[in-house]
DNA sequence: ATTAAAATTTAGTCCAGTCTAAAAATTAGT
DNA sequence: ACTAATTTTTAGACTGGACTAAATTTTAAT
């Protein structure tokens, strides 16, 4: 028995996402940054990371895999498609430049900027970002020494490793502080760590312990953990 | 005949406005700058200048008036509270610290700075404002001239009249261009009518018609309506 | 191989802020 | 003073982005 004459489509169709949202920009910022090797991305690291419900998270990755932003594999996790890393690296581009103005124009320190910047980085336009870079002189890196992706997504050559990879007593020059908290920033600035400073593996305890460190201000012991994440290259040149 | 036990109370009470919304912070500030003396602002005209829906502009204004941050007349507009003008002059000191920044440090032109400060406004913290405010040399003036209203929301002395209203040929130098367009911005700017250039009144017509403004770079007549919305002072000093 | 635990997705709500269409109040025209 | 035009508010709906609780799938442990 067939109920005649009426049909009802229900069209779930475009719900054409708006790519210049904070969340939608946060989101592929977190994935870029999640995403090691090829191995897709867990939701609830991903929303862990952003601090949002897991469900919060799988709600918007269909929306991104709809609009071809990324891959998702049910229960698997998901990728950056080449479109979602492309805007990805355009945020990252966009954090990055911000930070280093904020930290050279307006003298924040390197563990303030973070914070601004990722407010700022949904708010200013294209033209700010790029005036922001020539102001500064075409910088190739941020206040943390983490490298500045240009307009094609590609980064400057980087051949420093972590502090904990080298051997003692050569002199070392700090490169890059990746990734760390506000407190532990502050913490390496006060024991004279900062990209620039020039530093001596003093000793290395084995079996992953902790390394002592000589700094511009100090003899140090350093957590191997955290001197992972410490990069650095020899201060020859 | 009552039905007996069940009573269900519905509170629509809290509604806990969030006042650092871009919205609320918009709604405030067009307020403030519609407001002239006491007079209440029309919903019509607070949605005409938002580019919202009239219905859109009552349904912020009852919460807004449920916030205290302005007095809502139904049928014949509202007017900020003290509360509401406080936070609407926070937004004007953001926005005019920002134009001003645009323009001393990254080289906007006077009719580029409106839009990008538009939304940064709602983005910077009020630690970074009072950075570039700082960075500038505390100014007192944002680029097109308008007073930067202090924490008190208090405004530097203004002694500064409307161009038509001069008689001609004293020397005046150009304080202040009241609200134009870019494109209105771009057309005095060429006809070397901006803030600073000392200018001379050559001829008045009558019945509030065109002047003629001998200016750095040629004479110009400018319409009456026009010449109300630049702001000058005699240039003795 | 079952079962228990953990990860993930679905289902159903909520809230801010907008919209359109209809109702109500105000203002203007005669 | 009445009607007509205009302004303003109400009613109802929608969207993006979040949440909780329940269902489902995957993984780990026996
Ligand atoms: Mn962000
Ligand atoms: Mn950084
Ligand atoms: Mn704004
Ligand atoms: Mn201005």
């Amino acid at each position: 028995m067939q109920s005649p004459g009426l049909l009802i489509t229900i069209s779930a169709m475009p719900s054409h996402l708006d790519l210049n949202s904070r969340s939608v920009q946060d989101y592929l910022k977190a994935l870029y940054k999640l995403q090691q090797q090829d191995a897709p991305v867990s939701t609830n690291v991903l929303a862990e990371r952003l601090q949002v419900a897991p469900a919060s998270a799988t709600a918007m990755m269909k929306k991104l895999a709809e609009a071809g932003l990324v891959e998702h594999i049910p229960y698997q996790g998901c990728r950056l498609t080449d479109s979602g890393r492309q805007q990805a690296l355009k945020m990252v581009r966009r954090h990055r430049i911000i930070e280093q103005f904020l930290q050279q124009v307006l003298h924040y320190g390197l563990d303030e900027v973070d914070e601004e910047a990722e407010v700022l980085e949904h708010a200013v336009s294209d033209k700010l970002i790029e005036r922001m870079w020539q102001v500064l002189g075409q910088p190739s890196h941020d206040p943390h020494g983490s490298p500045i992706p240009d307009h094609q997504g590609r980064f400057p050559e980087q051949s420093a490793r972590p502090l904990c990879s080298f051997s003692p007593d050569q002199p070392l020059r700090i490169v890059r502080l990746k990734e760390r908290s506000p407190a532990q920033l502050r913490y390496l600035h006060q024991l004279g760590i900062e990209p620039g400073a020039v530093v001596r593996l003093v000793d290395k305890a084995p079996f992953n312990g902790p390394i002592i460190l000589h700094t511009p201000n100090g003899q140090h012991p350093i957590a191997w953990e955290l001197a992972e994440a410490i990069l650095a290259e020899p201060d020859t040149p």
